[in-house]
DNA sequence: GCCTTAAGGTACGCAGCTGTATCTAACGAT
DNA sequence: ATCGTTAGATACAGCTGCGTACCTTAAGGC
């Protein structure tokens, strides 16, 4: 333990310290990273510790992921205007916390793999109900409320579509989407889908 | 070598072979299982065979793509109406062979760590020019010479939609896409947009 | 048959990681 | 101060995989 200031993390301290290395190495290093090794030396803690809270590196995941991912929703927009609500949470998509909760499903392939699960039912397993709608349903209902769009049934594929989309772009490219193309989704494909 | 039949393969039988066994265990494992040691005893030779052809990972990696991506190229339905010829098209990208290469972006995201590159990059670098161009283009562009729908300039973006939704539910569910989706894609979606 | 090339086998040393056992020391409660 | 719990350190054994060296043997060409 090489923590200057001589004292020892017990308890909820210590677990969000490693709760936290576990995100940032699964971040920096896919989940073929994800080892109790990295994830240690991150913390600056050793190995039996993480033993003996999570006996398999499955169990750590998920609880990172439930920190994370499940136990921080990404803020909606509400800018009072349905297109500006869409740019702007698509601009979120593409950076910090937000990013790597796009491109989760790709980090966890092997996971996947391992598990005989999917993305689709890592989100039913961990996002209480009410957070597995996308924003992008919260934000149209929003639209319909104020009177912006007609209030008439749509897919959840149309609503989902820029998000959906994005999320593609990001998968190609690894990098945040370009405004030119996040405004190309919601001006040439989306509004006029819903309008 | 095991082989009962007492020859040692050579050359392009033997590169083949290697070839074979690379991409079979990138696929069913991932670039994380695709290893020297797992792809030399599934094709049933020793690792200074494979050392001698490619001496780092990346170019085996690079030399399987350029064999079942690049060299392959998915045949493309012409079914003479463009409904048809789309929904054809997607049902082909869920099975097989071109499963794996709408999945590639996501198996390979330790190698785009390592490297520093995308799947888009990847594209540019193994497929020739006229390759690059999505499926979908070109069964819109015959279309067009039909006279099954207007001849009017479309973003790349519109014209690439079913296949980029189509890959986003696979990589969300790591299952074929139902049948149900992809007419859903097609209908309800695309062909609005592009008519 | 001879020679060259390359396939195939094996061994070595090393690194990284896992899972676990054991011991010491710090922390918190009494 | 004492006690119980747990953090932290360390060691061990084992496995996988890498990179390479060395040797034997098979295949192909002349």
């Amino acid at each position: 333990m090489s923590l200057k200031e001589g004292s020892r993390r017990r308890g909820q301290e210590l677990e969000d310290a490693i709760l936290d290395a576990a995100w940032a190495v699964l971040d920096e290093h896919g989940y073929s990273g994800f080892t109790f090794e990295a994830i240690a030396a991150r913390a600056g803690t050793s190995r039996p510790v993480l033993y003996r809270r999570w006996p398999q590196r499955t169990d750590l995941l998920l609880a990172t992921l439930t920190k994370f991912w499940a136990g921080q929703p990404i803020p909606l927009p509400d800018t009072g205007n349905l297109r500006e609500d869409a740019i702007t949470l698509l601009r979120r998509a593409g950076v910090g916390r937000a990013r790597m909760i796009t491109l989760l499903g790709t980090q966890l392939m092997d996971y996947f793999r391992e598990t005989g699960t999917s993305f689709s039912d890592l989100r039913e397993q961990l996002l209480p109900a009410d957070r597995r709608r996308g924003g992008f349903e919260t934000i149209l209902a929003r639209a319909v409320e104020r009177g912006e769009v007609p209030d008439v049934p749509r897919s959840a594929r149309v609503v989902n579509l820029p998000f959906d989309l994005v999320r593609h772009d990001m998968l190609m490219t690894l990098r945040p989407v370009p405004d030119e193309s996040i405004i190309e989704i919601v001006d040439e494909v989306w509004l006029p889908l819903i309008r």
